[in-house]
Order: C-alpha cells, then structure tokens, then sequence
DNA sequence: TGGCGCAAGTATAACGTTATTCTTTCACAA
DNA sequence: TTGTGAAAGAATAACGTTATACTTGCGCCA
C-alpha cells in the first residue's frame, strides 16, 4: 500500500489512478463521489487503485468546482474549560467522519465574530458548529443561502431556522434553587448575572421562577464582576437586618469569586451560608467546603451537535426537500449535591 | 463599502476587480502577490478596487497553483488550561496575519500525530505549531522538505533542525525545590514524574539537581496516578520513620491530586507538609492552603512560537539560503510564592 | 434483428488564480 | 528622432477535479 511517488515526486492524481485501474477518469471521479451508476466490481477495481498509488483527493481542486473541503469550523466564545470540552467531542466525531476542524474563538466580539464567519463562508467549509455571541444574522443568511449546515451550540439563534443543541438552563437553575428551598432556605440571593449572556440569563429566569412559586422574593445582585466587588456585597450582607442564608450562582466564575469571597470574609459555607452555583468545575471538590453544583454536560452537547451536523452533511445531496424544519435539542442538566448546599450529600445525582 | 454581488450572485473574482479598476488581470494578481514592478499609484487604483467590489482571494485556486493557503495548523495533545491558553495567543497573531488557524488535537497519540500530520500536508497550510507527542520524524520530515515552516512548542523535537520555544523546566524546578531547601526542609519528596512526558523528565532531573548540590537524597514516588494512590502514598509516609517534610510535584494534576490527598488525610498545609507545584492554575490560592508554584507563561511561548512562525512564513519566498539553522527560545519560569511553602506569602486567607 | 437502456468510455469546458511569453505604451536620455 | 527600459496589458497554459454531452459496447426483450 502507499507506493507514493509516480511521476515526477508530486502526489498522484486522479489521472495517474485511472491508469493504473485501467479506466476513465470520470469512473474514477464517479466511485469517489458516490455515483449510484457504477458497477461494484468496476468500485473494487477503482479502489484497489487508489489504495495502490496512495492517491488522496486534492482538497483544493474540488473546492474550486464548488465542492465543499473535508473540513469543519467550530466558533467559539473561547476554548476555557467547558468549550474546551466542547471542542474534544467535536473533533472526536470530526475524526470519526475523517474530517479535519478548525477552531475560531471570538473573545466574546461580535465584530469578530462576523469577520470569522466570512472568512469561514470563503473558507468552502463543510459544516459550521456556532457558540452565538452577537446575533449576526445576515453575515449567518449569506452562509444558509450556499447551502452551508449550521448548527447552534449552546446557545440559540433567534430567528433563523438553524438547528440548534441546548442546556435546560432554566430548568436546571430551578432545580438547584429549589434543593435551597427545600432545605428550609427562604432569603436566597441570585448572583452573577449580567444580562449579557443567554446562559446566565436563562438560568436567572430558572431562579425567579423558583422563587416565586415557592412565594419567595427575589434577590438579585448583578455587577459583581471582581473577587472586591464580592467582598463589598458580602460586607452589606453582614450588617443588613435580613441577610441572605443562601446564594444561588449563576455562572462558574461567579461561583468561584464567591467561594472566594466567603472564605476571605470568614464565612463559613454552609453554616453561615449555604452555596448552590451552576456549572461544575474541576476541584469544585476541594474548595474548602466542596461545592453544590447544577452540572452540564459539555461533550454530551457537542456531541450532538456534531453528530446532527454531519447529518446534514451527508444528507445535502438530496437537495430541494423544501426547508426543513430545524431541529432543537434540549438536555437536562444533573445536581451534584456535595456540601455547601448543607445536606449531607455526598455523591447524589439528581435529574432535572 | 461591500458593494458584493457583480454578476450572478457569485463572490466577485480577481477578473471583476480588474475591470474595476480599468486594469489588465495580471497587474491585480501582482498587487496581491506584493510584486515589486507595480508603481504606487497603480497599486492604490487596485486596492480600491478591491474595497469597492469587496473582493476576497480564493484559497483554492490559489492552493491549486501549489501556493499556500492563509491557514496555519496547531497541533497540541489537548486542550485543557496550558494548551488552551497556547491557542489563544496563536490565535491572536494569526488574526494580526489575517491567517486562519486549525486545531488538532492528539490525545497524546503518537498514531494520531502522525495522521494529522498527514492530513495537515495535504492542506497546504502555511505554516506549523507542534506540541511534539511522539517523534514522528519521517512525517515530519515530509513537511520539510514541502519547505512548510514549522515550530516546536513546549517540547523540542531531537534530531531535526527545527525552531523550538520552550520553557526552561529544569531551571525552574530546581528554583522551586531550592526554595524548599533554603526554608531548612531536607526530606523532600517528588511526586508526578511518569517518564513519558518530556517536560515532567526536565523537571525531574531540576528536582534531582537542586537536591544533590545541596548534598540531599532524592526521594522519588513515581506512578502515583490517581487520588486512591496518592492517599496511599501519603499514608504508608505517615508510619515511617523519617517521613519527608514538603513535597515538589513536577506536574499540575499531580499537585492537585496532592493537595486533594492531603487534605482527605488531614494534614496540614505548611504546618505537616509544605508543597510547592510545578505549573500555576485558577483556584490555586483558594485550596485549603494557597499553592506555591513554579509557573509559565503559556500565552509568553505560545506568542514567540506564532511570531516566530510568522518570520518563516513572510521570509519565505527569499528561497534557497543554504539550511537556516534552527532558533532556540527558552523562556524562564516564575516562582510564586503563596503559603503552601511555609514561608509568609503575600496572599491573606485562611487555612482549612 | 432492431431497438432499448445501462455501464462506462472520451472529449471538452469550466472553476479562479498564477506563470510565462509576448506586446504595447510611455517617459526620458542620447 | 531614435533607442532604452520600466510599467502594465493581452493571451494562453497550467493546477486537479467535476459536469456535460457525447459515443460506444453490451445484454435483453420484442
């Protein structure tokens, strides 16, 4: 196998391959794209060529027909622990489909973003998996106009019929803040939202949500980015009549700053204040009290998305079925319940 | 300016920019190609040109004509915390390039390496990082002599004559064990050290090298790969005579797993055993007792490679200087004193 | 045996860019 | 005026693949 190195030390091409088997050029071509008019026995032969002079199809040439590379884009905000996952079971089903990724982390920009996407449109990619940022939708049109698959991680996109593979981060919130409430907690503040992010604000709609059919009344802190601003709102807490018993966190780094936070205030969790955030993390364990979490999959999300992604791919040729509908995948979210929440809890895995 | 769609609905060729611009094809495509026969002011009469039509090149044909495409490759075992932080910072000068960038990560299979690698030549890419895995000297050979540039990152590769960033771990490990030794410890152990891993072995031998200038035995614990081993480990120390004082663990996980069996055995952190770790991470001054490190500058090397990169890529075209000899960039390491070494680092918080 | 249809061959023209080889134009000095 | 050389146009041929439009062989049924 491999022989390599026919004429000259350029690769072989499919020329070369249809001397050796002895047949056409387009037989070749048609074996390679999957023609329905070819012969099995006329298959074996082309293949036992090609596997003979090691040719490999030339990326390139086919691109400039039209055709799309054997590659996929994935467009993050950045690669940072859970997107970093994302990334692995990406690639991981890229790999199976013998497809190369390419990465893009948008820094959280739009502007970015955009200019990526079109980089990425004249890049003949096969296949686009999108963490949303902004909500470029004409830049995204331009790439479902060629007919390019898309699929939204993580976050949706509003207003395009994309495919999109979801958290339930409401329902999560909400199952984390009613473990709060089931506990006897009834003054829970809500930290780390921002507004910004779809995430962070699902999940806070997850925490009203709870509290209001529990007759509780929200309690929101937002704009406390830095570890001092933590410090500063845990101060206020210390000298107010009816301080908080517990605190629900929205994002991972919330839930750190905050552990943070308590432990430089000399707090102890959960005597003094029962912890519950969203998104595990690793040593989330070992943090002085180990933390309560609401946990998300990111390789089971990435995987599917991946997996529906490739199955536009194959089924593209088709062609014509008038626009289908998108499909949307929403998974649930898993309670760890570790110590900070105040129950006993070991290793308990609770479902959504 | 993006006026888009000349003719048809067609992304606009370098044929439209001609007419454009009242100029023949060639006289664009030597703009683009940066030739020296183009005086200034035709130059500028095309860049408009461009701009005005919103003309972008085809990578494909381009790379068909055996030119490279503006797409440069990343190779890493993962991309968990250091590695992540490697592609942001490549990503980064890339951008700065207007190049795109490809991630593939191995999984620390040398199989794998090799595959990609493959893959990668196929693509025409521009240049090359690696994060070297196994030593695939043939593949890799294969690119050079394509003439596609190529950098080492954080690991070197032996016997080829290829540009290396690395980190000088065995400086730095010795700083860290030093700093152990000068605080009066004498029995101090290491832990972490597979063998398989370059970086760990630098360490290593920095660990066996601070020890032996300072007359001390070196106690080694290898294969200590999980939590229940590392417990295990710190017990059967409980009941010998002379149990070492501190510990330097050569690589993060090890630390983590460490400081995660110390605290589950319930020694005290400096008070029982002092610990400083090789390689700095988020949450290491909120465990239990913060961590002394020895850290590195992932986005530092990973700058330097992508620069370093980018030198070859635009230096290229000089063509035929006889074998360049390859560069080699050690960046040094920084101790971060916090409180697990026993001395009073500037950091405030409280212990477990 | 004539026609029908399927498998598979040939030939040719794209796709967008660059390299090569000629011309042409134009300014400037001899 | 004529020669010189630089700047730039025009024409054409690649690069490897695929699409189109044929043609050719072959078995099969009427």
């Amino acid at each position: 196998m491999m022989t390599r190195a026919r004429k000259g030390d350029r690769p072989p091409t499919i020329i070369d391959v249809a001397r050796e088997a002895s047949v056409g050029v387009m037989t070749v071509s048609r074996v390679l794209n999957h023609h329905p008019s070819v012969k099995a026995s006329t298959r074996a032969k082309v293949m036992s060529a090609i596997a003979r002079v090691g040719y490999v199809q030339n990326d390139a040439a086919r691109m400039l027909k039209g055709r799309r590379s054997r590659t996929i884009a994935l467009i993050v905000p950045d690669l940072t622990d859970f997107f970093a996952s994302c990334f692995h079971a990406v690639q991981e089903v890229a790999m199976r489909h013998d497809y190369q990724t390419m990465v893009v982390a948008t820094g959280r920009s739009a502007a970015l973003e955009s200019q990526q996407l079109e980089a990425i449109a004249n890049h003949q990619v096969a296949g686009l998996i999108l963490v949303p940022s902004g909500e470029d939708t004409p830049r995204l049109q331009h790439l479902l106009d060629r007919d390019i698959p898309v699929v939204a991680l993580d976050r949706p996109l509003a207003g395009l019929n994309i495919d999109a593979v979801l958290v339930d981060n409401r329902e999560g919130a909400e199952t984390g803040v009613r473990h709060l409430i089931d506990h006897g907690h009834t003054r829970i503040a809500c930290v780390g939202f921002e507004g910004s992010s779809y995430t962070a604000r699902e999940r806070f709609e997850g925490y009203k949500q709870a509290m209001r059919s529990a007759g509780l009344r929200p309690l929101v802190f937002n704009q406390v980015n830095t570890l001092a601003d933590m410090e500063a709102l845990i101060q206020r807490w210390a000298h107010a009549k009816e301080r908080p018993t517990a605190v629900f966190s929205v994002k991972r780094l919330a839930s750190i700053r905050l552990v943070q936070a308590l432990h430089r205030q000399k707090l102890r969790v959960p005597q003094d204040i029962a912890v519950v955030g969203f998104d595990d993390f690793e040593l989330a364990e070992e943090l002085g009290t180990p933390l309560t979490v609401v946990a998300q999959s990111a390789t089971e999300i990435a995987r599917a998305a991946a997996e529906q992604l490739f199955q536009q791919i194959t089924s593209a040729p088709h062609a014509e079925q008038p626009a289908r509908q998108a499909v949307k995948m929403i998974f649930p979210t898993h309670l760890i319940v570790r110590r900070s929440c105040g129950c006993a809890g070991e290793e308990a895995g609770a479902v959504s």
